[in-house]
DNA sequence: GTCTATATGGCGATAGAC
DNA sequence: GTCTATCGCCATATAGAC
């Protein structure tokens, strides 16, 4: 009975080969290096995942689909839009502080592999139109300032996910690698873009 | 008189690497990939670089050097600060309009490796905390809005490179996977980013 | 289901002919 | 300097014993 049944099994290489891939990328990842970390004979993935493949592609949507959410729920909510900004940037500062690698990952797979992307959005469901032309609506009753929706879009979104995506560089020239002084650079982030941006967009 | 020199036949192997590693990655990449890409017997890479280390780190370094001039001219221009940003918008789109991976591939390469970030910055001389401050007396004398300074660079920074970091996602969702017509976004990105970034900082 | 043993292929790197 | 031939290694994947 301490035997793990099969779909434990499955989870438990699935968790493990997610913290492996996204941590060093699909090419720079073995098999064993999954296998290790799963604490478990390299053959038995073979058993449970037929292929690197298979087993990545299993990863890629598992990661890929968590940022979705944080969108698809703000943008139905029945809030007005400034607070549907701040909204979006807890939600995926909440992801990005606890798996930080995760926008790099996401970033440099569909990069290299952009017919991920097709799949992804796909099987998402995922509505950007809906807030923009929520946006636009905003815009047009002049409580945002005139623009492109898109481009204020794609503003909020590096704000947020830009400094985790480059995060070694800025730890490195900013914060001579002191990981805590980043963290607090990030904490103190949250709410300051929760004014800054907010603040920037309003007419 | 039609075989290339050693300098040159170093120079074209070092551009061919260059364009398969930032499009792949360095795990990603087999030095049969850049013997194609150059055009010669993969062999001749190990007489010329002796291993894929070494042939890596001099790719590495030519990326990530074009970077910083972008920055470092910009800190020492005389020029008031709003002009400044400008600056670092025109020069960082021109870098980024013409090899558009560059930004994934050093954001991957620094995070899976994050040593490099040391001995690149350690080779560049570059000095952010010049231009730190003078954000810092800027805000001081009251022309610009009070704020961390470093949020302020990473903000613009954010803008800037986020947007081709993230090509592949922001193509696929937004423009229905147009190239031409997220070129056109970028191109419009530029000029929106010069009047829309300089306003919100202003105090 | 889980292991050992092994097949098969591609990789980085080098030796040696020219 | 440039090639062919080859070494040794590690990768993915599978066969077969238990």
């Amino acid at each position: 009975m301490d035997q793990p049944l099969s779909n434990e099994m499955e989870t438990r290489i699935a968790e493990a080969a997610t913290r492996v891939f996204v941590r060093k990328g699909k090419a720079g990842t073995s098999m064993q290096d999954v296998a290790d970390e799963a604490m478990i004979n390299r053959t038995l993935l073979n058993y449970y995942f037929r292929s690197k493949d298979k087993l990545f592609d299993l990863v890629f949507q598992r990661v890929f689909v968590r940022f979705l959410p944080a969108l698809a729920n703000v943008i139905n909510a029945s809030v007005p839009v400034e607070e549907k900004f701040r909204m979006v940037i807890d939600q995926y500062h909440e992801i990005l502080e606890e798996s930080p690698y995760t926008a790099i990952f996401v970033l440099h797979e569909v990069s290299t592999e952009p017919h991920r992307m097709v799949q992804a959005i796909g099987q998402s469901g995922i509505r950007p139109a809906t807030l923009l032309e929520e946006i636009n609506r905003e815009m047009d009753k002049g409580r945002l300032k005139k623009s492109d929706p898109r481009q204020l879009l794609v503003n909020l979104l590096s704000l947020i996910i830009f400094p985790f995506a480059a995060r070694t560089v800025i730890e490195g020239i900013l914060f001579s690698n002191d990981t805590e002084a980043f963290k607090r650079f990030i904490d103190d982030r949250k709410s300051y873009l929760k004014t800054y941006f907010v603040e920037s967009v309003k007419a």
